[in-house]
RNA sequence: GGGCGAUUAGCUCAGCGGUAGAGCGCCUGCCUUACAAGCAGGAUGUCCCUGGUUCGAACCCUGGAUCGCCCA
């Protein structure tokens, strides 16, 4: 037995001790550590190997790791680590991102905590704050993703608000200003009051609410009008709005209201003049077909008040309060202002009509509060010129979407795209690299205080010095970029952008792929490429993977705020990383649909989750075989098998390894991740456990006594266990990286510092496959399934041997079963085997046998005396059955002229096969069965 | 209103022109020394409806239903 010892190292211990389980806890810590510091994961830009990069999608710095990380994780790290594996000089970028609104409002919320507020403390207590708080807990999203195994290049890891970044940042603004991009203007935004600050239109997103439809009337100036028309209707959703009112809107068509076109009306309580006008974009058909215009609150009716050149009135304070425009209305809050207008109209007799109506309205993302629309002087860049770059590169087809579909979403936002708002009244960001000349406008900023544009405030001042009188005093802008301003530079600037010089830029600009979830195409992918068409005129990245959401049981998007979100963690915890990992890329469809991931919350436990636990646990339990039974080898130590010892069962694993290796290369290289995963679950499971390690358990642990040839068979057998599962576990590799990284070690005897994850990826031979070979085999397997049927139909104990006969009249199959005579006896515990051809057979008839038929053979356990003769009937009246079936379904589609005319003569003929194939099976049961009664 | 997806076994999903597949669940046997997180065997489907193209449709095309998403 001392052969059957082994390394005492592998595992980190004796295999005698090696538990029946798989405990995946230690293993991935273990191995996440030790390629830490291993820096497996770090490259040089000097390395050989043709060069492959990725940014990773930056987490929010105050995030914690939510489900659709872990599969955004999933994706690229198994992308990245094929590529690595393939020999590329791969670089996978990590970093975070500032997220100035999220961080900003958990100070706020911390400061309003202790009694005070951002003002009161000044600008720069706040950011320092902000500082320390980002160095305390903004770690948190980055230590959680070391926990999924992510094989990224640490050692650089960005954040967007770090010095490179926000030079970067910095430079991009003052290019895209310098080219009239970037402009300054008092515009309609959407105004967030919980955050006090604009935000983006792509922040903004409409809800459908309950509400109201005021219905009230407006007198005409000197009460009377030609027809004696006193006054004209508006319906409204926001009578607080009122207030605001410039013009009442008709359309030009509409025959009620074309004669009141000019007239003048009176705004109740604020007593404004205002016109009639006619704009054929009012809606006949909707509420009384007049519409009050608002263009300081209301982005239709803003875009109304340009084409009439109407004032706009602000009554709505930044804050959500009304102003002094408001008259009596001041001072309250813009919902309190909606019931206070509401009843003075009531009171004042003007309100004809209340109706329950619903509609949209725009919520602020973050603020989860209405937005107001404002008017307010705000930074944008013009995306017109920006968008049509990107659209030119598309027709080229860059990026290349994955699936394709998204590319035409891609293209749509691209096409009538609108300006983007990008400064925000926050202070935790980069702050606008903009400096007013105060000293043009009386010390104090104002819409028309000219700026300078510049890297500092030095350079600010030299500049402002050429064009303006002295003495010149400056103020910087006080707000800063929408963070998505910086995250829109990231596949460049975290290489070292604008530094084109940079070696990483060099090396690994433009990045190969991008792999993110459609929900942010807009707001991340389509900002990058805009970004990136300007300043590098390239797309940046030759890919985009768009995948889908994790959904939970009941098919819900997982979010923190509908609580049905999972823990990661808590999975990993019962399960593994690796098991998580795999489980979420299996579930991957071609199309990149959303994935859905069921949990039982009270039993903490997932199905799905469960079958992948099982799947790392058999890969453990073969190795746990193969390291039992290769007598200490590795697989370098035996070597390659020579061709004339190989067995069938050898000739066959191997091929069917290469076929999983060519499938598994293609499918990781275009995408088709949860295809790989599968096909290598069927192929470990399948192929190499239930078959292949149980065609070679007799051959490793010869019965008799072992002589020469015996122990040459054994070797082989080891060298092509060996190799088969060193390859698979290579295969295994990027889904399931530590428990393989683990088996590679216990199998290879490899020292520490040496890793799976930069083995080379196995060569396919082409040679191997044989498809004959496959076909073969699989009759085999059919035949060997047949038996063991009928063995569980006559209730046979695992334990008892019976005799086996086979009768087919195909040579070749005769020839097989011959071949792997002793394997068949083994897998169908035959205590004799005949292969008889029919003639054969009938001169030798076993009349009272249990009978079954595959194909063109017939199987016969005879088994006298032991027989259920019921159950042999059975049997065959089943077969019969199903042998009709076929034969009615073969012989309707030959009696079919057209089909025999005009269909593949290859189809033809198979089908012919068949058909003659199951009338010979209907003929030999029904003669077994009539020889029974 | 415009666009996009989905609809296949009890559940979750593959398949995308040649007589329907997997995992889980279910039923029957097995603790057969790699694995009970396992092994062997078994049952299970008007492939949403409707026309059409085709020798042949789950798959391609018309129209429709239901569910979901995105943009206005």
């Amino acid at each position: 037995m001392t052969e059957l010892s082994s390394d005492p190292k592998r595992f980190g211990k004796g295999i005698d001790s090696l538990p029946k389980t798989y405990d995946p806890q230690g293993t991935e810590i273990r191995w996440q550590s030790a390629w830490e510091e291993g820096q497996a994961f770090h490259p040089d830009p000097m390395d050989q190997g043709e060069a492959f990069s990725l940014v990773i999608p930056p987490p929010n710095v105050t995030g914690s790791l939510h489900m659709g990380h872990a599969f955004n994780t999933s994706l690229i790290d198994t992308i990245v680590r094929f590529q690595r594996l393939r020999g590329k000089n791969v670089l996978c970028l990590p970093g975070t991102d500032h997220a100035s609104i999220a961080v900003q409002t958990i100070l706020e919320k911390q400061l309003n905590d202790q009694g005070t507020n951002r003002y009161e403390i000044g600008r720069s207590r706040f950011l320092e704050r902000a500082w320390h708080w980002k160095e305390e807990s903004g770690g948190q999203i980055v230590s959680q993703l070391r926990r999924l195994g992510y094989s990224v290049d640490w050692q650089r890891q960005r954040f967007t608000l770090d010095e490179g970044l926000s030079d970067a940042v910095c430079e991009a603004f003052i290019r895209l200003h310098e080219q009239g991009l970037i402009y300054r203007g008092e515009y309609l935004v959407n105004w967030c009051p919980a955050s006090g600050s604009a935000v983006s239109d792509l922040e903004v997103e409409m809800k459908e609410v309950e509400g109201y439809l005021w219905h009230f009337r407006y007198p005409f100036k000197g009460g009377l009008t030609v027809d004696g028309t006193t006054h004209l209707e508006v319906a409204t959703t926001r009578p607080e709005t009122m207030l605001g009112d410039v013009a009442v809107a008709v359309n030009p068509l509409d025959e009620r209201y074309r004669h009141l076109v000019g007239q003048k009306l009176i705004v109740p309580f604020v007593n404004r003049e205002i016109p009639v006008i006619a704009d054929s974009h009012v809606a006949q058909d909707f509420g009384t077909g007049c519409v009050k215009v608002t263009p300081a609150h209301d982005p239709n009716d803003f875009a109304i008040g340009q084409r009439h050149d109407l004032p706009q009135v602000t009554v709505i304070g930044k804050n959500g309060i009304m102003n002094d425009q408001a008259g009596r209305f001041a001072g309250l809050d813009r919902f309190e202002a909606r019931e206070a207008v509401v009843a003075a109209l009531k009171d004042a007799g003007l309100l004809s009509k209340v109706e329950a109506h619903r509609h949209s309205v725009p919520f602020s993302d973050r603020g989860k509060v209405p937005v107001e629309p404002l008017l307010s002087t705000q930074w944008f860049v013009r995306m017109e010129p920006l968008a049509e770059r990107c659209r030119d590169f598309l027709d080229k087809g860059e990026p290349n979407f994955v699936p394709e579909r998204w590319g035409k979403v891609y293209r749509d936002w691209l096409t009538d795209i609108r300006d983007w708002c990008i400064s925000r009244q926050l202070w935790w960001g980069h702050r606008i690299p903009a400096w007013f000349v105060v000293s043009e406008t009386d010390g104090k900023v104002t819409d028309s205080t000219p700026y300078v544009v510049a890297h500092s405030e030095k350079e600010a001042l030299k500049k402002a010095r050429e064009k303006f009188l002295e003495p010149v005093e400056l103020h910087q802008d006080e707000d800063v970029l929408d963070t998505w301003f910086s995250s829109g530079l990231w596949p460049f600037s975290t290489l070292g952008w604008p530094d084109e010089q940079s070696l990483d830029f060099e090396r690994w600009y433009p990045t190969n792929t991008l792999v993110t979830g459609f929900d942010i195409i807009f707001f991340w992918v389509a900002r990058m490429t805009m970004m990136a068409g300007i300043f590098t005129g390239r797309m940046p990245f030759r890919d985009v993977y768009i995948h889908g959401l994790v959904r939970d049981e009941h098919n819900r998007k997982m979010s923190k705020s509908a609580g049905n979100g999972i823990d990661p963690l808590l999975l990993i915890k019962t399960y593994g990383t690796d098991a998580l990992r795999f489980a979420l890329v299996r579930e991957v469809a071609g199309a990149g649909q959303d994935i859905r991931l069921d949990y039982d919350r009270k039993t903490n436990k997932s199905v799905l989750l469960e079958a992948s636990r099982n799947f790392a646990n058999k890969l453990w339990n073969a190795t746990r075989f193969a390291l039992i039974n290769l007598g200490g080898e590795t697989p370098l130590t035996l070597g390659t098998p020579h061709s004339s010892a190989l067995q069938l069962s050898d000739r066959w694993i191997l091929s069917r390894l290469a076929r999983a290796n060519y499938q598994t290369t293609e499918r990781y290289g275009s995408y088709n991740l949860g295809e790989a995963a599968k096909g290598l679950y069927e192929f470990a499971w399948n192929d190499f456990c239930d078959w292949y390690l149980e065609l070679i358990k007799r051959r490793l642990n010869p019965v008799v006594d072992p002589n020469n040839e015996a122990l040459i068979d054994r070797q082989t057998a080891r060298q092509v266990l060996a190799r088969v599962l060193s390859e698979l576990l290579i295969m295994l590799h990027p889904l399931m990286p530590h428990l393989t990284e683990e088996l590679w070690h216990g199998l290879t005897g490899a020292p520490e510092d040496q890793f799976l994850a930069l083995q080379p990826w196995p060569e396919f031979s082409e040679e191997a496959v044989d498809d004959d070979l496959e076909a073969s085999f699989s009759e085999l397997i059919d035949s060997i399934r047949v038996v063991r049927n009928l063995r569980a139909v006559a209730g046979l104990k695992p334990s008892q041997t019976v005799p086996v006969r086979f009768v087919t009249g195909r040579d070749q199959l005769a020839k097989i079963l011959l071949a792997a005579r002793a394997d068949v006896i083994a897998l169908t515990r035959a205590e004799k085997l005949e292969v008889l051809d029919p003639n054969e057979a009938a001169a030798n008839p076993s009349v009272r046998a249990l009978a079954g038929v595959s194909g063109e053979l017939q199987v016969l356990l005879p088994i006298e005396g032991l027989v259920d003769m019921e159950a042999l009937k059975t049997r065959l009246e089943k077969d019969i059955a199903k042998a009709k079936k076929d034969i009615h379904g073969f012989s309707q589609r030959l009696a079919n002229e057209n089909f025999a005319n005009k269909a593949p003569a290859a189809v033809v003929a198979e089908c012919r096969a068949k058909l003659a194939e199951a009338e010979a099976q209907a003929e030999l049961a029904q003669n077994r069965l009539s020889a029974l009664v």
